[in-house]
DNA sequence: CGGTTCATTGAGCCACATCAAGAAGTGTGG
DNA sequence: CCACACTTCTTGATGTGGCTCAATGAACCG
C-alpha cells in the first residue's frame, strides 16, 4: 500500500483556502511546500491513540476522522469530527489528548512536530491562523456541550444532521445549506451515537422517527435529504 | 458603587504568571500597564450576553463566573467556570458566543477590544500565550464532552469536584491536589447541575450519596473535604 | 422571628438503555 | 448470478437512571 504519495503543489489543493495555511502569502507557501509530506490512512485505520505520542501536526485534505475517548468499560464519547482542513496535533504536545481514526481513507498534509513549532513560531500568517481556527473549534466544543448536556435523543440527532450541512455548505462556500440539500453521513449509525453520547439503537429509532415526521427524508441509510433546513433547525431546538 | 478602579501595578498582580500577559517581557509589560483598566462587577451581575456585542477582552483576576447559554424554553448549560486567568471575548469577535455571569463578585483587567487585537497582532509572546491557553481550553472543552455524554450522575458529580480540586491545585503551584484538600465550592447546586447537564434534585442526591459512601465530607454545603483524591478519582471513573 | 432563598428528600413517571430478534445491506467464493 | 457469511441497521420488549412534581428542612437576612 503506498503511504508515502508524491506531494503536489499546494496551489490547485482542495483545502488551500481553509486550512492552517490559508493566510500564507507566496513566500511562506514555498517554506511549506518544501516541508510538508503527505500520507493516506485506509478507512478504519488508527491515525493516534491517547497518550501515545505524535510526531506531526497534520492537515486533513480529504476524507473523515474521528476524535474519541474510550473508558475503561468501554463507553466511548467522540469529541470531534474532523473533516477536510481541520488539524490534528497541536505545537508544544508530544502524544495526543485522543484516539484519532480514519473513518473514510484520509489523506493527510503534515509537518514533523519540531519544524511545525517553528513555522508557528516565525510564521505570524500561520500562528493568526492556527489561533483563529482554535477559536473557532473552541466555540464549536462548547456548542457542542449544550447538545450533549441538554437536548433530548431527537434533537441531538437533528442537531447533529444540522452541523453536517452547515459545514457542507461552509465548504462550498455558501453561507447557509440550499433547501433540498442531500447529504452523504460519513459516520455510521453506532459512530453516530457515540458523538451524540446515544447509543446506536436510540439513534437509529430517531432517525426512523424524523423520517416518518418528514423532517428528513433518507435515499440509503448513508444519504439523507433535507427538505426544509427551517424545519431540522426547529427539531434540533437551534437558536438560528 | 466604584465600576472603575484605579489600575494597580502588574507586578503584584494574583495572575501575573497564568494569565495571557504572563510571557511578556519588561517591555511588553510597559504597553500593557498603559492600556489596561480594571472593571469589577459584583455576584449576580451579567457581564456579557450571547448574540451582544462586546467591546473588551478580559481577563479574570479575581473571583469566578459562568458562560452559558439559555435555550427558549429554558433549559441552560453552563459551557465554560471561569476562574482568575480565564479570559472572555475573543479577537476578530464583536459579539459574545454566550452568556458570562459573575458568580462571586469578580474583578476584570480589560483591553478594548480593537487595542487587544493590535497587541496579538505585534506582540508574538501575547500570540503565543493566547494560542497555549485556547488550546489547554479546547481539550478541557473536549474532556468535559466525555463527562456530559457519558458518564453517569454520580460521576459527573465526582468529575466536578476533581476539577475543581485540580484547578485549586495548579493554582498554588501544586502538579496534583494534596491528601485532605478542603474546597470551597464556588457554585449553588442549581448551577453546578447547569454545569453537570442535571437538575438540582439529582445533583443534590449524588452529594448525599458521594457523602455517605465517604469519597467526600462536606463541612457545609459549600465546603468539601476530599479524604482521598484517588477514591474521588475512580468515582469520577477518571483515567489518571 | 417571619420571609425568602437554597438544599434535601420522597414518590412516581418517562426517556433512553439494555437485551433480544429480525431485516437489510455488503462482500466473497463457487 | 446466486448462496452464504458477516456486518450493520431496525424494531420490539423490558428495565432503570434521572426528571418531574411536591413537600420539608436548613440557612440567611432584614
Amino acid at each position: 500500500m503506498v503511504h508515502h504519495a508524491p506531494p503536489p503543489a499546494c496551489g490547485n489543493c482542495p483545502i488551500r483556502h481553509n486550512a492552517v495555511c490559508s493566510e500564507c502569502d507566496a513566500d511562506a507557501m514555498v517554506v511549506l511546500e518544501r516541508v510538508k509530506s503527505y500520507r493516506v490512512w485506509p478507512a478504519g485505520s488508527r491515525l493516534a491513540s491517547a497518550g501515545e505520542p505524535l510526531e506531526h501536526f497534520s492537515s486533513i485534505v480529504t476524507g473523515c476522522a474521528t476524535m474519541s475517548r474510550t473508558l475503561e468499560d468501554g463507553r466511548r464519547q467522540t469529541v470531534g469530527l474532523l473533516l477536510p482542513s481541520d488539524y490534528i496535533g497541536r505545537p508544544g504536545r508530544r502524544t495526543s489528548a485522543y484516539d484519532v481514526e480514519a473513518v473514510t481513507d484520509v489523506k493527510l498534509c503534515r509537518f514533523e512536530r519540531q519544524t511545525f513549532e517553528r513555522l508557528v513560531r516565525d510564521t505570524p500568517q500561520i500562528a493568526a491562523r492556527l489561533l483563529t481556527m482554535t477559536l473557532d473549534e473552541l466555540d464549536a466544543a462548547r456548542d457542542w456541550a449544550v447538545v450533549l448536556g441538554r437536548l433530548t435523543a431527537r434533537e441531538r440527532v437533528a442537531a447533529f444532521l444540522l452541523s453536517l450541512a452547515r459545514r457542507d455548505a461552509a465548504s462550498r462556500g455558501l453561507a447557509e445549506p440550499l433547501a433540498g440539500t442531500k447529504l452523504r453521513l460519513p459516520l455510521s449509525r453506532e459512530a453516530i451515537g457515540d458523538h451524540l453520547g446515544l447509543t446506536i439503537e436510540t439513534t437509529s429509532r430517531q432517525f426512523t422517527r424524523l423520517r416518518k415526521e418528514g423532517v428528513i427524508a433518507p435515499t440509503s441509510t448513508r444519504d439523507v435529504v433535507i427538505p426544509s433546513l427551517a424545519r431540522l433547525a426547529a427539531a434540533a431546538s437551534a437558536e438560528t
